[in-house]
DNA sequence: AAAAAAT
């Protein structure tokens, strides 16, 4: 296995962008996944938030495409396809910086964006396609995009692309590519093992590089919750944390795109540089905003779930749930905002006595716990379901630490308002992904 | 359970 990139049998135009990006050092999913995919096999990758996985698929493509001859209008040579509109930018960024040196064209084809403009840029032929589902599928079925000669083709954020949503524009664009394409899946939360009909599907004879250990906690994460008694209260504990954290880059995560707006209203009236980033946004709105947190413009963003998955912002140091999120890989992929790259973050859920139960299922799910932290002069006055003695099934009995006990006469106990234990066997919002319970009937 | 992707 490769230790540098220099070892790897590369274009020399390739090399020379990679030099000049000073890429030497490939991190472990790369070192094992570039050979593997210029071996031309089908892949299912599994590896880390931030481990590296763009370039990971983007180098060995652009090997193929510059080592492979191809006729001149053949259409699209390389599919990738993404979730979101940002991420479809910013994987065209990385694309480019890679093909700098080679006369190698990519394109970024999302919604939101002039329909007769992107035909004429097919008209181009451009050898590398990043795109969103929808509006592609749209130049599939009207004849402008051409993907019958496609060599690879990529789902990054595999799982989402190939969940409810998305499922059906997927496999129906997958119907338009070359049936002996290669197809490379990857996600810090593929499940490699049993994709079923659906693997069966997309690829032929999958090899599996999974880098990380499934759903182990990254260790570049400090994982904390606090616990919070309403709304009011959340309100109060996200303008303390990022008070105290002024200056610094923050992403604040809500669960709708009402929150989001109103959380950056509140806290842009206590005068943080902030906004907001969600889906009802216009694209021109969204890229903005991206930009001004990219530049430093705003130290604050509060999205929604827009912003969970894949975008790479360095030196985030702050991830807050302001909701929690409604599943564990969920969880994950927010949180992996921070801690990217070999930096260290740190991840605050604000938890109210109605989600404890949720919280502890995304903490079964990731196998462990979150330290349990509370603001000086802004305790709980809940504090977990109420130990039983001798039952030990006290969820939350594991605790690794708790807050300094310190504000004693402030808060009196009052678990008679969120009396007892929330209910078990049905944690509130408990999906199928891994944050359900054990057994499920049906 | 909500958000995203399209019009």
């Amino acid at each position: 296995m490769p230790t540098v990139l220099q070892e790897l049998p590369l274009d020399r135009q390739l090399r020379l962008a990679l030099d000049q990006l000073a890429l030497e050092t490939p991190t472990p999913v790369q070192a094992q996944m570039i050979p593997a995919a210029l071996a031309g096999s089908d892949l299912l990758v599994s590896a880390e938030t931030g481990s590296g996985k763009t370039l990971a698929y983007l180098v060995p493509i652009l090997q193929r495409l510059l080592s492979e001859q191809a006729p001149r209008d053949a259409g699209a040579l390389a599919l990738i396809l993404v979730p979101t509109r940002e991420l479809a930018r910013q994987v065209l960024k990385s694309c480019r910086e890679l093909t700098a040196k080679s006369p190698l064209q990519a394109m970024a084809l999302t919604g939101g964006a002039d329909f007769k403009y992107q035909k004429a840029q097919f008209r181009k032929n451009p050898e590398i396609v990043i795109a969103t589902p929808g509006r592609l599928l749209e130049h599939c079925e009207k004849g402008s995009a051409d993907l019958s000669a496609l060599k690879v083709l990529v789902l990054d954020e595999a799982d989402r692309m190939l969940d409810m949503g998305f499922r059906d524009d997927v496999l129906k664009i997958a119907g338009f590519c070359s049936p002996g394409r290669q197809t490379l899946l990857l996600s810090a939360t593929l499940k490699t093992r049993g994709m079923g009909e659906l693997g069966n599907s997309l690829l032929k004879e999958p090899q599996t590089i999974a880098v990380d250990p499934p759903r182990q906690a990254q260790a570049s994460i400090h994982h904390q919750r606090i616990l919070a008694d309403s709304v009011d209260h959340k309100n109060q504990l996200l303008l303390a944390l990022l008070e105290n954290n002024e200056g610094r880059r923050s992403l604040v995560f809500a669960n709708k795109r009402v929150t989001a707006e109103r959380l950056s209203g509140l806290l842009g009236h206590h005068g943080l540089k902030v906004d907001s980033l969600h889906g009802e946004m216009s694209t021109e709105e969204r890229k903005r905003v991206m930009a001004a947190f990219r530049e430093g413009k705003i130290h604050v963003l509060c999205a929604s779930d827009l912003a969970a998955r894949g975008l790479d912002v360095p030196d985030i140091e702050t991830v807050i749930n302001y909701d929690l999120p409604h599943s564990g890989d969920d969880y994950v992929h927010r949180c992996g905002r921070t801690g990217r790259a070999g930096a260290t973050g740190v991840a605050i859920s604000l938890v109210e006595a109605s989600q404890w139960n949720l919280m502890i299922s995304i903490q079964r799910y990731l196998n462990m716990d979150f330290e349990q932290r509370a603001l000086p002069g802004l305790k709980a006055r809940y504090s977990g379901p109420k130990k039983t003695k001798g039952s030990g099934k006290a969820a939350g009995g594991k605790k690794k630490k708790t807050g300094k006990d310190g504000a004693k006469a402030k808060q009196r106990a009052r678990d008679s308002k969120n009396k007892g234990k929330p209910k078990r066997g049905k944690p509130s919002g408990a999906v199928n992904d891994g944050t359900g319970p054990l057994m499920k009937k049906k």
